[in-house]
DNA sequence: CGTAGTATTGACACTCGTCAATTGGGGTGG
DNA sequence: CCACCCCAATTGACGAGTGTCAATACTACG
């Protein structure tokens, strides 16, 4: 009775080694946070190697955090090991809060660069900051809008159609922030992120993206995808154009790289 | 390749009867919200028949609307008839707004009682109602929690441990709002609503309880759930005792039945 | 040139979906 | 009051999708 479970599943897979990075850093590091060398000047900032925590699971995140270069990636530990990635973070995401007690981990995939633009108690925030209020309430709107949709993925969805999904996410979202190219964009995962963040294993993982290759619909590589053809993509993932995505990018709207930037330091 | 979609899936079992109530009516009926019949004198309150729409996708919800009694769920229809029961509303849970984006419908499972109690813009709600912003946050932080949970569920357990999940969930939802007995909890649904929440078929449902039955951890018969092993029910889940739901139930604290009572209208 | 992690592949097992038939209430009209 | 109907619940048989195991390439790095 154990379809997604193995006891060393994924993210485990060699029990001994120093394998599945970002997973165990989640756990067996002692100093918390990944910050090390801090920002050389400027304090609202720090700097986090990849496979390091940015934020841990039930330390109470301080203020608003956003991520400002760099991969990350939300991700949720069960109790014997599993791991389950949420979703991923781009430049101008909101790293914290995401809701004042979703407790999760948020770990940096590359290496990347955070910004604080507010602490403490953000109850009064949008009194005293109100664009900046505003764009937190953009950030945890998109985050949700995002968590439905995986949720109906998860749900309804088999491989294949879930994995184009995924990929015509985050394509658009890497053409919002200006990293994509024409037919590619960065995507700097391994399969087994993929798998955790998809629910499948590594190996349908691997056999689903062949299977797109073989369509001529993508190829990823080198921590890049190259997408062939969008059209077919999007329909198989059940996005008919004007559909939920264009509405996700229509509510991140007003937002070209940062919606940060202006509403800096107060 | 088509493993949740046979077509005529559920929800549409049988395409030409009247079947499906709540699905359907997502889409055939004209009139949008399902109002009726209004509150007998207050306007900020109505009443809405069982298996009709409480609120229906891409109207732009207005104000702060609640669920005051009555059973509710919120869902998503994906292109070819397939459904997803996002989660299910019990008195006291916000129905409007999730997120000023996050398209779906919400229906009532029971014939219910919702009230707004705000409406038009809510940017200012910081401002002018303080108390029923921070309910509406509250609100709105316990839907993404719950959310967050069901990614993970959906993505990393098997049908028994989504289905302990979720019972193990509504029990402790509706001790919060009072209407769970000793052992037991009403629960309105279909066994068709329980399989498109966890994004099984039916007859996987039908299967997944009684197999739970026969381990003596629970009963499920007319509208109702006996609990006969909390213990092992919350092992299966793969919650500790003091795990992620006990966080749920603190993140709710401050709320006996209802948070939006002293908040009502200004 | 080892060593380790990642990607691939094949073989096989198991979970879960699909099809189809049956049962058992709960209405409802005669 | 009974016959009928509709629908939820159940069950068995079978197949498709996905996980698991294990072995083999690739690549990068020291």
């Amino acid at each position: 009775m154990a379809q997604a479970r193995g006891e060393q599943f994924h993210s485990c897979r060699t029990p001994g080694s120093k394998s599945a990075p970002a997973a165990r850093s989640g756990r067996a590091r002692g100093p918390r946070a990944g910050g090390n060398g801090r920002g050389p000047e400027d304090p609202t900032v720090r700097h986090v190697p990849r496979f390091t925590d940015i934020v841990v699971e039930g330390e109470r995140s301080d203020g608003v955090l956003t991520l400002e270069a760099g991969w990350a990636f939300r991700y949720r530990l069960l109790g014997d090991g599993r791991r389950h990635i949420i979703d991923f973070l781009v430049p101008g995401d909101l790293v914290a809060p995401l809701s004042p007690m979703a407790s999760h981990f948020v770990a940096a995939l590359t290496d990347c660069t955070v910004r604080r633009h507010a602490s403490g108690d953000l109850s009064a925030l949008a009194i005293i900051d109100s664009p900046l209020a505003a764009a937190l309430q953009r950030g945890m709107a998109g985050e949700m809008t995002r968590l439905l949709e995986k949720t109906v993925s998860l749900g309804r969805r088999n491989a294949k159609e879930r994995m184009a999904s995924l990929l015509v996410e985050m394509l658009q979202r890497t053409q919002q922030v200006g990293v994509a190219s024409d037919g590619w964009f960065p995507f700097p995962v391994t399969q087994e992120l993929l798998a955790d963040a998809l629910g499948l294993s590594i190996v349908h993982v691997n056999r689903t993206l062949r299977s797109l290759r073989e369509d001529g619909l993508v190829d990823m590589a080198a921590g890049r995808v190259a997408v062939h053809d969008i059209e077919a993509l999007m329909d198989l993932a059940g996005l008919t154009g004007a559909d939920t995505l264009s509405e996700l990018t229509a509510a991140a709207d007003g937002r070209d790289v940062s919606p940060w930037q202006d509403a800096g330091r107060p």
